[in-house]
DNA sequence: CCGACAGTTCGAGATTTTTCGAACTTATCT
DNA sequence: AGATAAGTTCGAAAAATCTCGAACTGTCGG
């Protein structure tokens, strides 16, 4: 058999276009508490993926790429490749042309909450 | 053994408090279609639950209830005995106090899809 | 009081998500 | 080239959700 088509890696990930945002799908993205925190963290301007933290640090790899998956199909991140690593940033216009507002007051909570657990 | 506190019927459920609101429980509820659907229902005022449809009319009580029972917990809407049904009431104030501006823009994008399907 | 409504709760099975290790790919460094 | 670092993908097990029937509570009409 041919090897046909390339299996193609996993450089350049597929990003749903503007248009395609559905709704449900960002409320869902946005419904994990780690998923919430890591957008938090590119509210201030993209990350490379290896200076965006989870809350535990000892998680796995694995678990993290899938994280960042969830959120980048919904259309809230863009995830491309940077040198070695992967350069995360946030959709801010796409999101905003699609759901106006949405992401602004999402991230005014989020940023309201501040970051207390006790006191 | 005493009765105890007596049993308490299902007539006035619990509601979870204003500050009590989480934000993530709040945008999990709302990521599901039917359930936003019921929102956008409630958006124009107050109905009675059997006046509150589902997409699939044939659906049984109980996921009804269950789908009531989510938003209810989030703290989306009320739930209050009135007569032999149930009334549901959008909680926007409160919502509004904790979450400025986050029902609005959700509502404003589910009334803007147009309730078409196919052209 | 009895029966028809209107809904909630419970439990079990079905479906969906999450979590994590192993294998793999690409880029950078020596 | 070889080694290492940074991530993705795959598969399977674990956990959370959803769906739905059955049983139950309360209200209203006769």
């Amino acid at each position: 058999m041919t090897p046909d088509i390339a299996p193609i890696p996993h450089l350049d990930l597929p990003h749903p276009e503007p248009c395609d945002l559905k709704l449900t799908q960002v409320l869902f993205a946005l419904s994990d508490p780690e998923r919430l925190a890591i957008v938090r963290q590119l509210a201030f301007g993209p990350l490379d993926m290896a200076q965006c933290h989870l809350s535990d640090a000892s998680t796995p790899k694995s678990t993290k790429s899938h994280l960042m998956k969830v959120l980048r199909e919904a259309g809230i991140i863009r995830n491309e490749a940077s040198g070695r690593g992967r350069r995360l940033t946030l959709r801010r216009d796409d999101l905003d042309a699609r759901f106006p507002g949405l992401l602004a007051c999402v991230l005014a909570s989020v940023l309201a909450d501040t970051h207390d657990g006790a006191p």
